[in-house]
DNA sequence: ACCCAGGCATTGG
DNA sequence: CCAATGCATGGG
């Protein structure tokens, strides 16, 4: 059974897939051709999560269905509905971030350049958390190592015509971990504690994202930076890339900060601080996307973080 | 052999 | 409130 999902024009579904843990090709998430495909945990088992394009960047569709599961209750189709609005930020309206960027070239470039890119989103806050926590200071291959082993050790696996999936590990897993085995997959001490300690919380119940969803963003970030291994810039990115908030830059990250000092002061120095201040001023409630579309700016070779 | 990469917690002024 | 320091791995 398929379920449909209607975006916001403009979407542009291969661009927001492939821009998913700003990886190409990976253990959890995959995309080729025009179809995202990840193992997932869903109505007590362990599916397949299919998900595809059926539609234009101007008129978009996407069609949902899990392998070897032919129905679902309603509840369950809201569900997976809510799960896929969730993962590509269907209903995020960039005709109004379009209108902010007007008068200003750059990002005005930028947006035509990626339009219809939306925000990829993680499913789940333990995966977005921990996900966070790995890539922190280390170079996003050394992290992508990590994640790997970590999915092949502690992840859940399903074969579907031969093809291997992995899911993300659950947090009942990892909370079943001591730091010597995260340590032994390449983490360092404090990056093993701090997923252990938030695994242990989640399934515990101790933090739970459902009733974060309505929260104030400082609030958010208070509640997140709390935990250990959490400081304002991962809190900050997974605001953006678990919640789906679009009003945050986070001003601490060392590429953002170089383009806004090179883009947006001739190229001095700014505080952190500062470079928060332009960002609301200059982007407002459209803050997440720009930072996203500086990043696909960088990827794309379109702008650096070079000094002129 | 270095140095750095999408930080964080801790310590000391 | 600000500065310095150690941490993990892989690529240049």
């Amino acid at each position: 059974m398929e379920i449909e999902i209607i975006p916001r024009a403009p979407f542009d579904f291969a661009a927001t897939a492939r821009f998913f843990r700003f990886t190409q090709s990976e253990i959890v998430d995959t995309f080729l051709g025009e179809r995202y495909r990840r193992a997932f945990h869903f109505a007590e088992n362990l599916h397949l999560l299919n998900i595809e394009s059926r539609g234009t960047r101007s008129r978009p569709l996407l069609a949902l269905w899990f392998t070897d599961k032919r129905t679902f209750t309603k509840h369950e189709e809201s569900k997976a509905k809510r799960l896929a609005e969730r993962m590509f930020s269907t209903d995020h309206d960039l005709k109004k971030f379009r209108a902010r960027v007007k008068d200003d070239p750059l990002m005005r470039t930028l947006e035509e350049d990626h339009r219809g890119l939306h925000l990829a989103c993680w499913p789940n806050l333990f995966e977005a958390l921990a996900i966070s926590i790995l890539s922190q200071q280390i170079s996003t291959t050394v992290a992508m190592t990590l994640k790997r082993r970590m999915v092949e050790k502690f992840g859940e696996q399903i074969t579907i015509d031969g093809e291997t999936f992995f899911a993300f590990p659950r947090p009942e897993a990892i909370a079943r971990a001591s730091v010597e085995d995260l340590r032994s997959l390449g983490l360092s001490g404090a990056k093993a504690l701090g997923v252990i300690e938030l695994a242990r919380k989640i399934s515990k119940g101790e933090l739970d994202a459902s009733e974060l969803e309505t929260e104030e963003n400082e609030t958010l970030i208070a509640r997140l930076t709390n935990l250990r291994g959490i400081g304002r810039w991962t809190a900050e990115w997974t605001l953006m890339l678990h919640f789906g908030r679009t009003d945050v830059f986070p001003a601490g990250d060392l590429a953002l900060g170089l383009f806004v000092q090179k883009y947006y002061n001739n190229g001095r120095e700014m505080s952190e601080r500062e470079i928060r201040a332009l960002a609301r001023e200059r982007w407002g409630l459209w803050s997440s996307y720009a930072a996203v579309y500086f990043l696909a700016g960088l990827r794309a070779g379109t702008i650096s973080t070079e000094r002129r």
